[in-house]
DNA sequence: TTGTTTTTTGCAATCGATTGCCAATGAATA
DNA sequence: TATTCATTGGCAATCGATTGCAAAAAACAA
């Protein structure tokens, strides 16, 4: 009859629920948060009436409110290859790492797959007001964006390299010394004519094939060849069969990554050419399922289920306020069957 | 001097930006969302204003307001396997190819994975305020709960198989006409000796394993082995060693899934049994990896691709009101080199 | 100059929950 | 009976942006 009264469908607000229970909004925001203010019988009744009526605050205000939104934002930037898609394998998995880390801290992870047109969107998400910290996977060729924002913005973590002066705090691997571990590895297998595959613009890659250089010096070897393969990988395999004519001439592949390497070897065996018997491959990161193909790569080890870890751990410090060192692992060779 | 004229620091809501520029905080509203009611130079001049300040409006105020939030959760319950992390390729996979397809739409992504300990852990999430609409990936065993959720909750899509009076919505793949596609597979290379890798007490993995049946029975052999394997990887290659002597036993294998059938090749050769000289290999899923393997798996694809487009656009109509058909993606067997 | 129309802007309510502060209630003590 | 103190719960401000409505300002016509 009366248009407010004991409504037929579900609760909306706190407030219809205050009416229900003949008691006001504020005392229901206490009781739901079992808060020993109100009566424990109060309490335990608006609670029941809550449960009964399937309600749920919305969380949209109460983060409003207190201002704390138990929301961190996981950012794929993807300046250098907008074909990358987040299905890659490397983002997967250090994603599937950090989701793990931050669930069982309790908080959601917003996912941003950003493609840089505009150059301030990292400014977008930061200042957002949705998220109490973020975590940057990969500094692609947004250097200046990340120095940029972390001038201002403390709860953001990068994982990439870390340079002298540099502001931005990272979690990483010292991908230079990963490039010298997979040289060496191929030199200690007697490989002398090395080729490094990947596009050296990206930062990271870049510093694995000066890594390889650096092997190849120390041992005397003219330098590396090096030959662009994008991370796309729906190109891949095309952009390694067309360089494959350079490819037979050599005896040693530093891959950039292991989906390179994964591909590479494949189609090595396209061509009847054997890993390692004739070519012997090295590839980088230690995805999960460098070791399930076959046979398993030899690869430089990330250990992304610790640099993970890591990234979280130092994302908490810098929420609550404190100083962090930006983070650089060691690279592991892990020696399997293709070097 | 006094208080509030030009803050030192930055502009921290519209109310300042407001008194900056001598106008009304509604007016700033209105200019930043760049409406024609507000003056052409007036707006300019504010816009000029908020980048000057680097200012933007914070998103949890304005999603409050409008009642609307851009924010899609996808959820992936963990109900039967608690073990089983979010980094498992499959899931990785799909996630990679919706957070695409949102992405492209302007949707955010909210990613939770969920271990059901409290029975209302979806009420919990769809009634959070937070999200516009959620994407489930895979029933788990939560059959009950997306039900319950389903009859009052419409912007729902789930990741699994339909069946007959079901309320939730689903896109899936037909399970049992996969397995039987295995099954069929693996008989016309003349095998006989046939076994299902993978535990049955997931639905869909049951229905495969009945699919394989239905294959053996119409070519007059005699009913499949099953044996457990759990879908956590960390452990399946000692389950897959466990197995191993009924494993010599056979001659065609299907697997559960491709990670089983990667697996249980990379078992077979350690144990110098050669895919798919002495046995048959056929996985399912048809992950991206399926085809970078030595030798490539031949598998049952599920065109995870499709499906997240399916999922989404699914998801929209019905976030538009509109009611929407299951979806039931027929299974494809993708022959490769393993059987 | 006055009246009418159009453009531009401000005011204040709203979204939904949280929380500091104060008032009412009742019990205990003097 | 008067006073003190502890409980308990309500009021209203707050978080920050949006938007309907109305008022002010400007433009134009008579």
């Amino acid at each position: 009859m009366n248009s407010n009264t004991t409504p037929p469908g579900r609760i909306r607000n706190i407030a219809e629920l205050a009416r229900l229970a003949g008691v006001s909004a504020g005392t229901v925001s206490r009781a739901l948060a079992n808060k020993a203010l109100v009566n424990k019988e109060t309490r335990e009744r608006i609670q029941a009436l809550a449960r009964a009526h399937g309600f749920r605050p919305n969380q949209m205000a109460r983060r409003l409110r207190v201002q704390e939104t138990r929301v961190i934002g996981v950012v794929v930037p993807l300046g250098h290859e907008q074909r990358q898609h987040l299905s890659d394998p490397f983002f997967m998995t250090i994603l599937g790492h950090l989701a793990d880390a931050l669930t069982e801290s309790g908080y959601d992870i917003m996912l941003s797959r950003v493609i840089p047109h505009e150059d301030d969107w990292l400014e977008r998400i930061v200042d957002s007001g949705m998220l109490d910290g973020v975590l940057v996977i990969g500094q692609s060729n947004q250097f200046e964006a990340l120095e940029r924002v972390a001038q201002y913005y403390r709860p953001m973590v990068v994982w990439g390299s870390h340079t002298a002066g540099q502001i931005h705090c990272t979690v990483g691997v010292d991908n230079r010394q990963g490039g010298r571990l997979a040289g060496e590895c191929l030199i200690a297998a007697g490989r002398k004519r090395l080729a490094f595959l990947g596009e050296i613009d990206v930062p990271e890659l870049h510093e694995r094939y000066l890594g390889l250089c650096d092997a190849a010096a120390a041992a005397g070897l003219p330098a590396p060849l090096q030959l662009d393969i994008h991370l796309a990988s729906d190109t891949m395999a095309e952009e390694i069969g067309g360089h494959m004519d350079q490819i037979r001439a050599l005896d040693g592949i530093s891959a950039g990554s292991d989906l390179i390497a994964m591909q590479a070897v494949r189609a090595l065996a396209d061509h009847d050419i054997a890993v390692p018997r004739d070519i012997s491959v090295v590839g980088f990161d230690d995805l999960p399922l460098a070791e399930q193909t076959i046979p398993r790569l030899t690869t430089i080890s990330q250990n992304i289920a610790r640099g993970a870890q890591a990234m979280v751990t130092t994302l908490f410090e810098r929420i609550a306020g404190n100083d962090t060192d930006p983070v650089e692992m060691e690279p592991v060779l892990i020696k399997r069957d293709t070097a």
